[in-house]
DNA sequence: ATCTCCTATGATATAATATAACATTACATG
DNA sequence: CATGTAATGTTATATTATATCATAGGAGAT
């Protein structure tokens, strides 16, 4: 939080008070979190949010690298590695429902060169890999 | 279409009209489709149908491998592989939105050791890139 | 300081995507 | 032809997301 905080500040990126609050959300779970549910969260933390609020937080966050959207949940999920664009790796746990960022494979060149021989030139990779994780493995 | 139809044959599934029909629109169209879409389409040719008919024709063709759902579009494209339980990689241009599933990448066995070494059990994996296919690069 | 502009927020409505629930039909098999 | 299962029909509603327009707030210029 610390250094999102840094880092908006030299990229005068406003994170304001509802920005923040999503972002804290985020970060506090360890599953995604849907726009709704965030909306929820928001009112109980005393923001009265209406959906729009949710998902402009989420846009801003999600620009700046704070946040990723998972497509298969539509949810959202902090971003482990803020201020960087990058192309993430989430573990999807199919028991507990958990996300995390793994890491960001040095497997990705050759998955791009591979397919430019196909023509089609990669500017961003999102992989989300199904399985279970393991602290579940080991329950 | 032909293998498909063996493949269901022998596995007795019941490639149904609606079902089919649904097959036939995602395989004569480039891009993904949304399933509201296809519920069009689906009228156009005379079917009166609602919403659950069309997702629970995409039901059965996702989960006998002849279709895919993009998660980043909330829309579904034709299975190259049918029958195939596989990893599938797409890629989706950002200029004509065309989603072609690319060469199952032998990275992937690597990707679920990296993974693995993180204590996370991969069972399947989905991989979106986005860029510029050959087409639009070369227009 | 205050004006101005740009960005962010507030608020209402509605669009787009997806599923629950229950009734009916079809059809393979005993 | 009885029976059970799988598929379809139908209505309603849940969930996710955005368009639109109005209001406020704050940084920089004068």
């Amino acid at each position: 939080m610390k250094n999102i905080e840094e880092y908006c500040k030299t990229n005068s990126l406003k994170l304001t008070p509802v920005r923040r609050k999503v972002l804290e959300l985020l970060l506090e779970e360890k599953r995604g979190l849907g726009a709704y549910r965030i909306l929820d969260l928001l009112r109980e933390a005393g923001f009265k949010s209406q959906p729009p609020v949710a998902y402009r937080a989420l846009d801003f966050l999600v620009e700046n690298g704070f946040a990723h959207k998972i497509g298969s949940q539509n949810s959202f999920v902090a971003c482990t590695k803020p201020g960087e664009h990058h192309s993430p790796v989430f573990m999807i746990c199919k028991k507990c429902d958990s996300v995390s960022e793994g890491p960001s494979s040095p497997l990705l060149p050759e998955l791009s060169d591979t397919l430019r021989d196909t023509g089609f030139e990669v500017e961003q990779t999102i992989i989300e890999a199904e399985g279970v994780c393991g602290s579940c493995a080991s329950n």
